[in-house]
RNA sequence: GGGCCCGUGGCUUAGCCAGGAUAUAGCACCGGGCUUCUAACCCGGUGGUCGUGGGUUCAAAUCCCACCGGGUCCGCCA
């Protein structure tokens, strides 16, 4: 509804500035503080025309042309800028929609594949914070994706071969792994070790570069070790990520395009680009004329593959199956990725579009897996649904403790995903466990809350036989401000889902959540739903808590958090 | 040394790409609100040279330049 009301705005003022005589102009009206959507047009066209911005406003709203019954109330000015005012037939079209749509209300404007690669961490220990902010945001992008309507394949790359899985698959020999430990956190243990010995022992790093060769030339004894390695560690990064809610479609191993040769085929493709030489016995690719100083190794001098030209064989595929390709990349990837783009380019291929987030690091520094400085995700979503245990213990005291569990278990992620999401990628972070932990704030659980709190009176009144969730309320008696708000923040939803596809943002998502959850805490404080004073009030602020429900439980899983009834 | 990102009240943060109406919200702090649909809530208040200095513009948190501070990257790791 929004979406088109925009439309009939820009139609309307198209039109207007046409007949006030003025050149085509863009409307790009947007929402403000003083009406429900606001254009500054004015302030281009005196420009052009040498008149005063409040003068050209004036002249365009006079051409002003409303039909009946659309979803523009008024037109007016104040000063230079040009106040829209949404009409009721926007405001009742609305309540209608959402209640008819209900979980399929919002987006649906888009379509087309994309493939989207996230997390895609090396499986040589547990996720840590750091890892989750990429799986978080790829996970969210993923459903925002979803929503607007594109087919979207979440890939989670496996590095299954390089020179971690090397040190992995050697430490499995030689020291022991923990049987009581999550298999990936065991994993950590002994590469954390192995990487102590090899630090102590440079030549061992001999052996690691041999059992690479041995990998790469199809050494069916050293490739079962290196997979068994792997296995094991995938199989803890995956429950961990499926705990926060977070599915992949697909796992894809980087050893595949070894042996399939897509990787040497892709390695002559660059040659044949004629930008390639061997330089100290490697071969490297040219792109100073992407603007990269520095060129890119894409064959070691024993001739064995790097993870960057796996990747390109891995890139040269996905724009095989998709229309788009999307990439989420720790800002440590950020040359690289540029390097990569660059080369699909000179070979012809289709380039990923890359969503580089800033670091997580610790009050102590940067996390390593290697030197076994991090926070495990585990850890984190222990210590945060424990927390959130003790609260659900404190508030709902007369509740099973299954019911504790389980919303204790929908809180704790919602926070954590929350927390993560609500900030901009470019932003870097200090992970600090006292914010972490900390829900009283306007967060996850106040959006949950707000969703848990419309269920209730909705189950309350169809208790009291006072409900039918099937019956078409005449949504025109709602007329309190703070009615009025709430289904103009409902609205808005399309417009963000709009905005953060097209941006690649998801954080603009977290943000209309809490937004959303206001308006509907202060329709609740200041508009007695169940102590209506008419039925008929009743029944249509009842219509509208259940447009609200809807909002808030498509938001929630837009963000991928549970939204509970009752909590 | 060079490239890229960030720098907004005590702390966290939106807005910056597409410059315009009193700069967004949370935490903390101060005051008020549960006989009423869940107070994980609501209402009000204190608090900001938008890192610094220049420039462009009728208008700059937003664009340009320089500098300062933090992060990150700079070929055979990923």
């Amino acid at each position: 509804m929004y979406l088109e009301f925009v439309n009939q705005v820009v139609s309307v003022l198209e039109n207007a500035v046409q007949r006030a005589g003025f050149e085509p102009v863009e409307i790009a009206p947007e929402p403000s503080q003083h009406a429900d959507l606001s254009s500054r047009v004015a302030f281009k066209l005196a420009a052009v025309v040498r008149k005063s911005p409040v003068e050209v406003a004036n002249q365009i709203v006079e051409n002003v042309q409303l039909r009946k019954n659309c979803l523009i109330e008024s037109i007016g000015t104040t000063g230079p800028y040009i106040n829209i005012k949404a009409s009721r037939t926007y405001i009742d079209r609305t309540f209608e929609t959402v209640r008819s749509k209900k979980e399929d209300f919002g987006g649906n404007f888009y379509s087309g594949k994309i493939l989207l690669e996230h997390t895609s961490a090396n499986p040589n220990g547990p996720l840590h914070v750091g890892h989750i902010r990429n799986s978080i945001i790829g996970d969210t992008l993923t459903r925002i994706l979803r929503k607007t309507g594109y087919d979207v394949d979440a890939q989670y790359y496996v590095n299954d071969m390089g020179r971690q899985i090397a040190i992995v698959s050697w430490a499995l020999e030689h020291f022991e792994m923990d049987p009581d430990l999550k298999s990936d956190h065991a994993i950590a243990n002994v590469y954390i070790k192995a990487n102590a010995r090899l630090e102590d022992n440079p030549q061992l790093v001999e052996h690691i570069d041999n059992l690479m060769q041995l990998v790469e030339s199809g050494d069916e004894e050293v490739i079962k070790r290196f997979d068994d390695a792997v296995d094991l560690a995938v199989k803890g990064i995956r429950s961990t990520l499926l705990r926060m809610n977070v599915h992949h479609d697909s796992f894809v191993n980087e050893s595949g395009f070894v042996r399939s040769g897509e990787v040497s085929d892709i390695v002559d493709k660059i040659r044949k680009t004629g930008r390639t030489y061997v330089d100290d016995g490697a071969l490297v690719v040219d792109l100073s004329d992407y603007g990269f100083e520095k060129t890119l190794v894409v064959q070691r001098s024993d001739g064995t593959s790097l993870y960057t030209t796996r990747d390109l064989a891995y890139h040269e595929w996905k724009a095989r199956q998709a229309d788009r390709i999307i990439d989420i990349l720790g800002a440590d990837h950020k040359l690289i990725s540029g390097q990569l783009k660059a080369t699909l380019n000179a070979v012809g291929l289709k380039e990923p579009e890359i969503v580089i987030f800033e670091f997580v690091s610790l009050p102590e520094g940067s996390m390593s897996t290697r030197r076994g400085q991090f926070i495990t995700a585990d850890e984190l979503l222990d210590k945060v649904q424990a927390r959130a245990f003790e609260e659900v213990e404190k508030r709902r005291p007369e509740m099973s403790p299954e019911f504790m569990k389980e919303v204790a278990g929908m809180v704790g992620i919602g926070a954590v995903r929350y927390d993560i999401i609500k900030v901009s990628p470019e932003k870097s972070t200090v992970f600090d466990w006292k914010a972490a932990l900390d829900f009283e704030k306007q967060g996850g659980p106040f959006i949950q809350y707000s969703h848990a709190r419309a269920s209730s009176i909705l189950k309350k009144a169809g208790e009291e036989g006072i409900w039918d969730p099937a019956s078409k309320p005449n949504a025109s008696v709602l007329t309190d401000e703070s009615e009025i708000t709430l289904i103009k923040q409902i609205a808005l939803f399309d417009k963000v889902l709009k905005q953060a596809a097209d941006d690649l943002k998801p954080h603009i998502i977290a943000i209309y959540g809490r937004d959303l959850a206001d308006a509907f805490n202060q329709f609740y404080r200041f508009s007695p739903v169940l102590g209506a004073e008419t039925e008929e009030l009743r029944n249509a602020r009842l219509g509208l808590v259940d447009c609200a429900r809807i909002a808030l439980a498509n938001v929630l899983d837009t963000l991928g958090m549970g939204a509970p009834e009752s909590m």
